[in-house]
DNA sequence: TGGTATGTTCCAAA
DNA sequence: TTTTGGAACATACC
């Protein structure tokens, strides 16, 4: 399900109740979903306060705040014996200590707990979220939970568990690794031709590329270099000057319609927007351009299903 | 049964 | 060094 416009679409449906909503507990159950673990994750957000709800990239991004003497349960933590020190007065200027383990597995003994902090979620390929209260019995795929301080609880479900709950004390370097954000600003022709021509790669693969820009996924890809006219295999330091300026608006606009329509449902994991029937190439193999009625082809660019038109989409040549 | 799937990461090969 | 291909992750669906 999720590209920047599902995931744009679920912050905005759940921002209004869970801004302002302390978290007052987490339950994992599937273990490796919680990073770093899931006795820090509960140890970072537990007792703290949801600033703001946001989006990164694919990313999820609750800003955290503040924390109470008993936030963390550390005790009720069995097995966890080096938890079980409660926060001290260090809490008074916002911190306390946690055990971490370095790269190499060692016990460091204790960092700083941060009041603040991030809870950053991706949800993959099939994650989700749903609210407890509204359903008479459990849903599917619940893999882990948040019980709020208003008496809701949040669900994370997710069919596939590729998805992941994390939590950071240092924002920055969490999310370092992404690229550029399409709706922003920055995002101008000069900024994507400088993206462009700084490599040799295959746009479409580029494109899909977190590293470079964030938050296309393989719909969106398809459809923005449907609506560039650029064929997706096309070398990324080759194009002209106007097809770097086509890139960037159709990505742009492709992106904001999708959010506009809530976003695109697949494969009965995610049933909110209603973007599918607005796609113009992607999963429409065989059915006719909407441009010039050329039959749309199937490829496998990347590994990842890919659709084009032949004829708006050449090789080489204009359209 | 086999192939495919909206994402990401890691490793090997080119 | 950079880019690409393949596998892996876990599960559902056609």
């Amino acid at each position: 399900m999720p590209e920047l416009p599902e995931v744009e679409t679920i912050v905005r449906a759940y921002r209004a109740r869970l801004e302002g909503r302390r978290i007052v507990r987490f339950v994992a159950r599937v273990a490796k979903q919680a990073q770093p673990s899931v006795t820090a994750l509960r140890w970072g957000i537990v007792g703290k306060r949801i600033k703001r709800l946001w989006r990164r990239a694919k990313y999820i991004v609750a800003d955290l705040q503040g924390g109470q003497r008993d936030a963390a349960p550390a005790s009720k933590v069995h097995g966890q014996t080096s938890l079980s020190v409660a926060p001290t007065r260090s809490t008074t200027h916002g911190q306390a200590s946690l055990p971490m383990a370095t790269r190499d597995g060692r016990d460091t003994g204790r960092c700083m707990r941060h009041a603040d902090g991030h809870l950053l979620i991706h949800l993959r390929m099939s994650g989700g979220f749903d609210w407890a209260a509204e359903h008479d019995r459990e849903p599917p795929y619940v893999r882990a939970y948040f019980d709020l301080d208003d008496g809701n609880r949040l669900l994370f479900c997710d069919a596939r568990k590729f998805g992941l709950v994390i939590y950071t004390a240092d924002f920055e370097a969490a999310t370092s690794h992404l690229g550029i954000e399409p709706l922003e600003r920055g995002f101008t022709t000069g900024a994507l031709e400088a993206l462009l021509r700084g490599r040799a790669r295959q746009l479409k693969p580029l494109l899909l590329d977190q590293s470079v820009i964030t938050g296309l996924g393989n719909i969106y890809t398809d459809e923005a270099l449907f609506q560039a006219r650029l064929h997706p295999t096309r070398r990324s330091d080759r194009l002209a000057r106007q097809e770097i300026r086509r890139l960037r608006t159709a990505i742009q606009a492709v992106l904001r319609r999708g959010i506009r329509h809530h976003g695109t449902s697949f494969d009965g994991v995610y049933r909110g927007g209603g973007m599918r029937k607005h796609l113009k190439v992607h999963g429409q193999a065989g059915l006719p351009c909407k441009r010039c009625k050329t039959p749309i082809e199937a490829l496998r660019i990347a590994q990842r299903g890919t659709y084009i038109c032949p004829r708006c989409q050449p090789l080489d040549g204009n359209c």
